[in-house]
RNA sequence: GGCGCCGUGGCCGAGUGGCUAGGCAGAGGCCUGCAAAGCCUCGCACACCAGUUCGAUUCUGGUCGGCGCCUCCA
């Protein structure tokens, strides 16, 4: 398989042995998570599951960020509290998008030793220093700095001075313990917490080791975030990613959906309103590089999709449908939306039930039984259908509709469909 | 200012140097007692301007337009 790297701007491919090892950044834990923070999550399930399709080891890790300024702002004096709800909430929402749970998903607060142990060898290697109980990264000693951003560090706005920086666009390590933060850690700086970026580095390296196959997020992380992940693990010498992909955001409204702006759709909201099923396809629907507009619109174009598939399954499952054909689409960088319009041509319900299932949409090939009070009304349908007592026939499916139920008349008999 | 992405038919959205994307919506038809579902047919699609080429939506350059990141955003 070949993917879209950020790093190398091509497709790369995938080792064709071993494991694939892959690390996706997940939330920072204040609040509920919005429906863009899904598509980072969906991909590397996706991923996770058609690499497991296709025979590979697979070991994805999905990380939490439970120490940052955001949830330190958001619940003055019970941060903690707040990390671990907001981390509930996250864990009922991803579950409820019906794709199961990453096979590990570390939290930033059980790493802190690990975490320590990597800045001091950082500052031992003279790429960190420490002032006043803050550890900076010292940009200017890594020379390839900004190759994976493109950004240049003479290139870089310039942020509020900080005049315990040597460099004002070295970024933070650890960060000395504010009177208004109410979690810390001791450390050999003294008390204080991990800086945003850490975590990530050491994480993934405990986890999967100093190299790694994939390392996902969302398009926005790309800097300073990950530049500074392949920063510090560069530093110490780690090969750390193989291939970077970036998810393209989501824009609601035309604008980016973002928390800042306020215009945004947490994933539980999405579930309620438009099922979970709907929202994986609509995801389907866009290539996962590019950014894709969430809007009424386009989910009720999901929604007729699923119905679509849905129908497939209600009828006969016919020999068409050719599983390389699928297969080609997504091992050319996942390609979905090729993907997907190859399945909207199948017809055989086993094969097809096994390509959605790499989705988390098996679900599509669940046929509902109607009660069977609904079913006795359709058979008195059906008599009055055979008596030519169509007034009859109509008052029944009438009666039929409005318990939840439609009634189609097929071949040989009648069929009936949850509405 | 720096880095980067994108402009495809009413909408969403793949892709290709010449051969059907797909879905939604719309029109007509088949089927049906009427429907529903399904199937069939249709709509002169590739922002603009040059260039390369036998031939470009697809390659190159430019123009216009939209968007993202630039140290709290997946």
């Amino acid at each position: 398989m070949r993917l879209s790297d950020t790093l190398t701007k091509q497709k790369v491919a995938l080792p064709d042995t071993g494991p694939i090892r892959m690390y996706f950044c997940g939330p920072t834990v204040y609040q509920r998570a919005h429906i863009g923070n899904a598509r980072p999550f969906v991909l590397g399930m996706w991923l996770r599951n058609w690499l497991h399709t296709q025979g590979r080891d697979v070991k994805l890790v999905h990380n939490i960020t439970d120490i940052n300024d955001r949830i330190y702002e958001a619940a003055p004096g019970a941060s903690a509290e707040l990390a671990e709800r907001a981390t509930e909430w996250y864990f009922e929402d991803t579950e409820a998008l019906g794709l199961g749970l990453p096979d590990e998903l570390p939290k930033a607060s059980e790493f802190v030793p690990q975490i320590i142990r990597f800045i001091e060898e950082l500052i031992a290697g003279g790429y960190a220093y420490e002032v006043e109980g803050d550890v900076y990264f010292r940009v200017t000693r890594d020379p390839d700095y900004g190759r994976l951003s493109g950004q240049r560090p003479d290139q870089v706005e310039e942020q509020e001075p900080n005049a315990r920086k040597e460099d004002p666009r070295d970024f933070a390590l650890w960060k000395a313990n504010k009177p208004d933060e109410d979690t810390w850690w001791d450390s050999p700086w003294g008390r204080g917490r991990p800086g945003w970026h850490i975590e990530c580095s050491v994480m993934a390296e405990e986890l999967l080791g100093p190299v790694f196959e994939i390392h996902g997020g969302g398009l926005d992380l790309v800097f300073p975030h990950h530049e500074n992940e392949l920063a510090q693990s560069s530093a110490l010498g780690h090969d750390f990613a193989r291939i970077w992909t970036h998810n393209g955001l989501l824009r609601f409204t035309g604008s980016k959906m973002s928390k800042s702006e306020g215009n945004i759709v947490t994933i539980r909201e999405a579930v309620e309103r438009w099922g979970h099923e709907a929202i994986l396809v609509y995801f389907l629907t866009g290539h996962w590089s590019k950014p894709i507009d969430f809007s009424e619109d386009v989910m009720e174009s999901a929604e007729a999709r699923v119905d679509r598939f849905r129908e497939v399954f209600r009828g006969e499952s016919q020999a068409v449908g050719d599983w390389d054909e699928f297969a080609a689409a997504l091992e050319d960088d996942f390609n979905t939306p090729e993907a997907l319009a190859v399945l909207h041509g199948w017809r055989d319900h086993a094969l097809l039930r096994r390509a959605l299932a790499v989705f988390g949409l098996a679900s599509l090939a669940e046929t509902e039984d109607a009660p069977p009070e609904i079913v006795e009304l359709a058979e008195r349908r059906r008599h009055a259908r055979a008596a030519r007592d169509f007034d009859e026939a109509d008052r029944l499916r009438a009666q039929i509709e409005a318990a939840g139920w439609e009634a189609r008349d097929v071949a040989d008999g009648f069929q009936l469909v949850p509405r």
